[in-house]
DNA sequence: TCGATAGTTCGATAATATTCGAATAAACGA
DNA sequence: TCGTTTATTCGAATATTATCGAACTATCGA
């Protein structure tokens, strides 16, 4: 557990961020760090079991969409919001943004 | 080869978007649509067999990125870029933009 | 109606992902 | 140091994708 990798913001790849984001499960993780800024692991499954969600947490935080600070026994994790849109400037705020009319 | 399918605006789903666009052949293939406007399948293989190619068309269109018409035997491809516009305001804008500091 | 052209579909293989229970590890407080 | 809590890792089953040759289909012009 001691280290979790992230990539440098330089090591971030668009095509990863975009597989990232591409699964409902994991988009809703990041719709909710959006909205509530920093999460526990387990205050964003959905019952799911935890070894799925480390699953997902760990394509997040690999692609660099997520980063995951150790707090104790628990891990926070937040977006990478800056970074990102530094790098892709525009693409988090269309993902975040839940048109009506479109479908997620 | 008949009639393509396509699902109209309201059917599209960004995960599926999303998916899509995380494939560096396809992202390409975008990237020189919305360069090009309008081209046939055979203009964006790059050498790849068309088999290859046929699928990750397929792709692009079953998820509502790209719409397909037929044009004698070809067939011509260009961007669902209103659509998506209204859609996802910003996705395709931020995909397409290549910055120097990112990676694709 | 016979090519020639442009893509699709089929089929098989290899590579990746997803899911989740069970075992493991890390951190902390009593 | 022993639980408790929180999350990762392992392992195995299942599913989904990517790739590409070969066969097939559609369209058009001669």
């Amino acid at each position: 557990m001691r280290t979790l990798k992230h990539p440098k913001a330089g090591e971030i790849e668009l095509t990863r961020v975009l597989y990232a984001l591409s699964d409902p499960v994991r988009l809703d993780v990041v719709r909710q760090l959006a909205h509530e800024g920093t999460c526990t692991c387990a205050a964003l499954d959905h019952g799911r079991p935890k070894s799925s969600m480390s699953h997902h947490f760990r394509v997040l935080r690999d692609s660099g969409v997520v980063l995951t600070r150790t707090d104790g026994p628990a891990h926070m994790n937040e977006l990478r919001r800056d970074e990102l849109d530094r790098l892709f400037p525009g693409l988090l705020d269309s993902v975040l943004t839940v048109k009506e009319t479109a479908k997620t």
